[in-house]
DNA sequence: TCAAAAGTGTTCAACGTACACCCATGA
DNA sequence: TCATGGGTGTACGTTGAACACTTTTGA
């Protein structure tokens, strides 16, 4: 009951971040440097203060492990069983974070000892940061199968290829390109540029970029047009 | 970082119980008994303890409170804020449950005093409750989309009417119950019985029960027949 | 007999899917 | 010149949406 004096738990965040570089999802980890478990991968994690909010404290914790400040955060879940930690009772609030690996680039190299793993190849983490990888991967398929949030991991210009092959990784499919562009260009969302990427391929693909204006008012009506509940792993 | 000591922080449960009476979605509230904000309307709500999960947590805090067990619960979100418990400073994880009311109906009035609200016209509640309150019905939506979670809201057997009425409320719509009946009863999960249901009209409705096997089956494929993304409130 | 809710079918437009070839370019 | 990846169109079946009348029966 409320009136009980509460016990003592710890109040931890776990981030996971996932990125795109054009071609494959990746995720990010560190080295943890302390015992126990001292250079085993981790999620980026640490302790929420007792005057900020725990939102404030998965930027603080992201930014001050990673560098990364200002990129899309959003809660997924609650761990809490009674010995995921082995060192005292602590649960943990894990967030997940989308971003364009290329933006951020200098930024985590320079300081930082972080690394990129291909989200389908990932190493034994630490207590029970692989289960909350999985949580993370199924929530961004939900999320992304009804919202544009994926855009988060694009640049501000993209081709029609690069962000085909994102959904194929997030979906671990491989959609038809005939159909998939055209659904995409039926939203009316995107903008053609006069711009070719040649990174790609010889002929070059031209570069798109999000409506903003559009992109705000049609939140809601725009995705599914991509996804179907087939694609979903339940 | 994780190898500073934690801060001290409370870690308490709330439960947002859904209900269906067969017409309409209702919410449980009960009266805070103990200071502050005694008397006013509130979750369901009380301390981890120690040594046990969170999801244990709320499955005992729900039970403590309302004498209901073995019900649907699911881990909606964890509320952080500063200051949004006026005593100390706590965070809350929601959990959500959906239940059929007429089936715990007795073991509910007996002993609690507990009281089930109309979703739509919930009375103002403590601290960030009616936050938490919007939240879940939110989840519902998305959750119902794609899941046949909703059927945990139904008796055993029901009618097409009923099963309506529950999308109705959920997505406050009013579906074509010609379209609606004949796509829900496309996915082939529901097996129709000789016996019918005299409460809601004078010509009785025959009532349906789930096939059970198909059901595990299928869990992935059926859903969204019902509902479309323009159902969704953003 | 009538009021109230249950139950049922058809038509049309929109959408999803499968499928194959030409284009532009750099090496 | 050729290998590589980019870009486009059509045809068909399925699905979604709009729509109105008949049935049953208790009061």
């Amino acid at each position: 009951m409320r009136n009980k004096k509460a016990p003592h738990i710890s109040v931890a965040i776990d981030c996971i971040v996932f990125g795109f570089d054009g071609s494959d999802m990746k995720l990010l980890l560190i080295q943890r440097g302390f015992d126990p478990e001292r250079n085993k991968w981790s999620l980026m994690g640490g302790y929420v203060d007792e005057d900020e909010s725990v939102d404030a404290a998965s930027g603080r914790i992201l930014e001050n492990l990673t560098g990364l400040s200002g990129v899309y955060l959003e809660q997924l879940h609650t761990f809490g069983s009674v010995k995921r930690d082995t060192n005292e009772r602590t649960i943990s609030i894990t967030y997940f974070a989308l971003i364009d690996i290329a933006k951020y680039k200098q930024q985590l190299s320079a300081d930082y000892h972080a690394e990129w793993f291909p989200v389908n190849n990932i190493p034994k983490l630490i207590f029970d940061h692989n289960e909350m990888v999985e949580m993370a991967k199924k929530r961004l398929q939900y999320k992304a199968a009804l919202h544009p949030v994926v855009f988060e991991l694009l640049p501000e210009k993209f081709t029609l290829p690069q962000i085909q092959s994102m959904y194929d990784a997030i979906y671990e499919v491989n959609f038809d390109k005939r159909n998939f562009s055209r659904k995409l260009l039926s939203t009316g969302l995107l903008i053609k540029l006069n711009e070719k990427d040649k990174m790609g391929s010889k002929k070059g693909a031209f570069y798109y970029t999000l409506d903003k204006d559009k992109y705000e008012e049609n939140l809601f009506k725009i995705f599914s047009l991509i996804i179907t509940p087939d694609h979903l792993q339940f």
